[in-house]
DNA sequence: AGCGGCCTTGAAATCGGTTACAAACGGTGC
DNA sequence: GCACCGTTTGTAACCGATTTCAAGGCCGCT
């Protein structure tokens, strides 16, 4: 390939001044602009990347962090569109993607301490409640530029997450809209964030139509579509007209209690779920939902990444962006009998 | 960050010295050696891979292709594991992962152009025979390293693919195995390779077992849901036995062509399919399906390549791997009728 | 004519490594 | 004692860019 060298001899100037055109300098002669700019274009010339990356102390390299330990991301719905979001609002600014994977197992784990620090001029995590991670803080600490994607409580990183809330409330909005008054929920583990904010929504619903909530109708579960099932078969005992599940997963759990319980969905139980993980619009009857922006969590990732890459000064500003959800209509909440 | 200056100067030795250490090279008096090895470990020094990479003229960088022509591969079963598959073999191997999606609209995409040539030291290629690439064979023809997953007719790559002809010569035994005579199938285009070669497994099986393919039993489609329920339709009048579909998309379809038609699977009609989508598990009744070593086809592509980059008089070897498959058997074929 | 200042440009240092080549050293063989 | 040799180390060039600083040319002004 061409170099600079190449391109200013052709030129008939020194690299300097070919350096100054290709970064769009002021100071150049149009002239010797116009010659310069013929030059690179005979030698079909192109910026070393990685010499760039040396004299300049930035690679233009933005890696993204998936956690191992949760290998389940993989096979998730999740991973795909937000990759790709975050691929391409990076290719549209100028930046490439290094993947990394990394797992917790401590100081073992010099990859990623090996990584920061390497290539990367800053990365998105995708961070999950559900595991305790050492890395991530210790790279933010090294002032390792960092955005996670879902929020983290022991950090304070800017992030991008779904408004879980609003969320949850427009789903339990929607059971109550359509006439539904006993609601039941099942929720995740109460000790994590995700599952309180749902949790919160709810409440704001019923609230807002002035109806109590009732414990006896909220029974925590794991996530799990197992959970799901057992924590619907306390619940029937309830008798809930409806029930607002905080993720589909769990939700198709509940749908499987409600059958084997001889009832049907939604003329005796309605249910609305939460993810619309691509599962929900196949099963008997499809799942209404709330539809999370998932692609777009990774675009925001990114311009919040850059934001905090390209002008310093800024950090204060956008930090732990809420992203506002879709609720999907189908079978499963029983709107469509009201119609 | 310490730089080598700063441990040669630590040590007393000159950089050549500690750069030796590094990289493992003979020559270094062992004594030197533990005094360079201390020093880095006190300073936490570690090489800067870009400086390195500028030097070397190697990043230890790969990159994946993926085409966003064909968005649906970021929401298959196909994408993710592939994806971890090929980091985890490279992380093993100390190579890191870059991403990048290409579309395929020529030169405009000069993306593409100046990701070679600049970080990638060699790529892995996702290629679907569905869509048309310029790309690809440019880059190729420029001497840039590239493995495909999946087979390309219109390049000379090394490859790594599932074997399809064996995997559908596997699946078709099976029906036949279990007492099942009067096979149709339903392929693919037959224009494209992927399609011929399961066709040819199929007339394999068959043949293996004294059966003459009748033509009015193999029916063409499109790879879709829909055209699987089509081809379907028309197949019922053939009256088969069981059907061999060349994909669990199309046998889906095909299910649902056989349960509109009053007849139930596997009782009437037993269907196996192929690649076992997470979706495979979950239909009433669960298919009977090939699976694919996805993962394991991303750890192959990445040993191809990174032998291509590592030895490069070894191009001969190991060139267009075909990986075996393996048998999922579940209720759609009827085999637990006859245990 | 002399001076200050603006516009352009180039020389050279720098980023953090690798590597070709030469030199210093102690030991052998004759 | 000398030529030779292998081991170990250092010097310096190089990879391909950016960037600081100074200098040259040209202008107008006094």
């Amino acid at each position: 390939m061409a170099t600079l060298k190449d391109v200013a001899e052709a030129a008939g100037v020194s690299r300097a001044t070919v350096s100054r055109v290709i970064n769009g300098q002021a100071g150049v002669n149009p002239e010797t602009r116009t010659r310069v700019l013929r030059a690179i274009d005979q030698l079909n010339y192109r910026p070393h990347p990685v010499a760039r990356g040396l004299a300049t102390k930035r690679t233009r390299i933005i890696g993204v962090f998936v956690p191992t330990t949760v290998t389940r991301l993989f096979l998730d719905h999740f991973f795909p569109p937000l990759l790709q979001g975050v691929v391409q609002a990076a290719a549209g600014r100028g930046y490439n993607v290094m993947l990394s994977l990394f797992s917790d197992e401590g100081d073992r784990d010099s990859y990623a301490h090996s990584v920061h620090n390497g290539y990367m001029d800053g990365a998105i995590a995708v961070v999950s409640a559900l595991m305790s991670n050492v890395l991530l803080p210790r790279l933010q600490a090294e002032g390792f530029p960092l955005v996670t994607v879902g929020r983290w409580p022991a950090m304070d990183a800017p992030s991008v997450d779904v408004d879980n809330r609003a969320g949850a409330r427009t789903a339990t909005e929607h059971l109550l809209r359509i006439g539904h008054r006993r609601l039941g929920t099942i929720t995740g583990p109460r000790d994590l964030p995700m599952p309180q904010d749902r949790h919160q929504g709810f409440e704001d619903a019923l609230r807002s139509y002035g109806i109590p909530v009732d414990r006896r109708l909220v029974v925590e579960a794991d996530l799990t579509e197992l959970g799901g099932m057992v924590a619907m078969q306390r619940l029937l005992e309830e008798k809930p007209e409806a029930v607002f599940v905080q993720s589909d997963t769990m939700a198709i759990g509940a749908l499987k209690a409600i059958r084997a319980a001889g009832l049907r969905v939604p003329q005796d139980i309605a249910l609305v779920g939460f993810d619309d993980i691509p599962l929900a619009s196949l099963v008997e009857p499809p799942l209404t939902t709330i539809r999370q922006p998932i692609q777009l969590l990774g675009h925001m990732a990114v311009e919040l990444l850059l934001d905090v890459l390209e002008n310093p000064g800024n950090k204060n500003a956008h930090r732990q962006l809420q992203l506002p959800t879709e609720l999907v209509v189908r079978a499963s909440c029983g709107a469509l009998r009201t119609r």
